[in-house]
DNA sequence: TGGAAAATAGCACGGTCGTTCTATTTGCTG
DNA sequence: CAGCAAATAGAACGACCGTGCTATTTTCCA
């Protein structure tokens, strides 16, 4: 029930991962099944674009058949959520918790997160289509998304401070700005790349984050502690 | 028919204003009046949200009696973008534009733009969500979209240009470089303060720009030309 | 292997959507 | 003021939406 790994989870609620792969039966597998092209249509088209309609055609079952593994539309998109979070944490934050703490590890977060975006610049990222569809749409799709995306900055946060105290920055770092710039890189990334084909913004987010360690002190011999 | 003041032109085409005031009939008026209320829906909900029912409803008219005055709503949605770039210009853009070139009309730019947003954090911002409703389906309204936030964001290049032209940057700044890496900030001020509602961000984007600044050698001595 | 339970299909419902067609009303001008 | 044109309304269309209800099929276990 809980994160994943054990290990270092990154603390929010989580999705039975496929573990014990006979245990599930029919119907787990199918609904998981569902979600997986759940996720790559709302990807494409966001949460909202996702349609009962079209999911039972891409997965070849009929509505009702889709429509009962969720119960209603609302439980479908959290699923969905879920499922790209646990995904989130496999591919950019459990990996980066191999390196070092301190600064390897802040860079490694960013390495991971922007090889994630870089493949998403052809299908899409919830995370940042479902912060503007969702902005102004209370309810629980909105806060099964806003928390998904704050315990991963929290995370990235917690990392800038453990870089910090390592002494891997200024002193007078401040971590909670560090991290508002560094996803800002992110969200230009995205946009210029994905939205207005800009070529090279890779390359420029890259550099965007050495210029950010740069400004915080990264390069320099550790002052203290 | 051209960009509304002939003195700086953002370079992209723009919808008549209301000049002359009297010689408007009717129907422009009316069709100024649902663009209004159309924009005020859509920064809301989305363009894609924009509906015609809905629409009606606000304008106290019928479904047919708006539809005829675009008669498509991908016409409906273009106005919608056009109304918002002029407004974009006339708070943004011209304002900026009565600042000495160089550092000083960077920074206008900014801060007028920064300001803008700081009120969209209420309402939403068309630029933003427009980009990740529109990234993946081609077609006029995209194209519309894309070329508005084309022209602003050439427009803040130029600007960062004549800055280092001037001698207020280093010599061998990256204009793009930094041109990405402030739109990255606003985007991370709407993403945050918006969707998060993460307090401090407005704070966070003017000092992630007083960073970039001193980055690129703004609060130095000019070094050369 | 039979029979309960779970999974899926089929169909219909009310609602909203963009759009079209046809009236009716309004505004402008000769 | 008449008359024409522009502006607006009204009703209907086909399509898609999420959801509920009732069969039918499939799966699993005693």
């Amino acid at each position: 029930m809980s994160s994943a790994i054990n290990a270092h989870p990154m603390q929010a609620p989580n999705v039975v991962r496929a573990s014990h792969v006979r245990v599930l039966h029919k119907g787990q597998q199918t609904k998981q099944a569902i979600i997986d092209s759940a996720l790559s249509l709302a990807t494409q088209f966001g949460l909202e674009g996702l349609s009962i309609g079209a999911l039972a055609e891409a997965t070849h079952m009929s509505k009702s058949g889709v429509f009962a593994h969720f119960g209603s539309r609302e439980e479908l998109q959290i699923s969905v959520i879920r499922e790209y979070f646990g995904r989130f944490e496999q591919e950019v934050f459990y990996p980066a918790m191999q390196e070092a703490k301190g600064l390897p590890r802040v860079q490694a977060l960013f390495a991971n997160w922007i090889k994630l975006v870089a493949v998403e610049i052809d299908s899409g990222c919830i995370f940042i289509s479902g912060a503007v569809e969702f902005d102004d749409r209370p309810g629980p799709v909105r806060d099964a998304l806003a928390n998904s995306v704050q315990t991963w900055l929290a995370a990235l946060y917690r990392a800038v401070v453990m870089a910090k105290q390592h002494g891997h920055l200024h002193a007078d770092a401040d971590e909670q700005q560090m991290a508002f710039e560094i996803h800002g890189l992110i969200l230009a990334l995205h946009y210029e790349a994905r939205f207005l084909k800009t070529p090279g913004s890779i390359e420029r987010a890259h550099k965007g984050f050495l210029n950010i360690l740069t400004r915080y002190g990264a390069f320099n011999a550790p002052t203290d502690l």
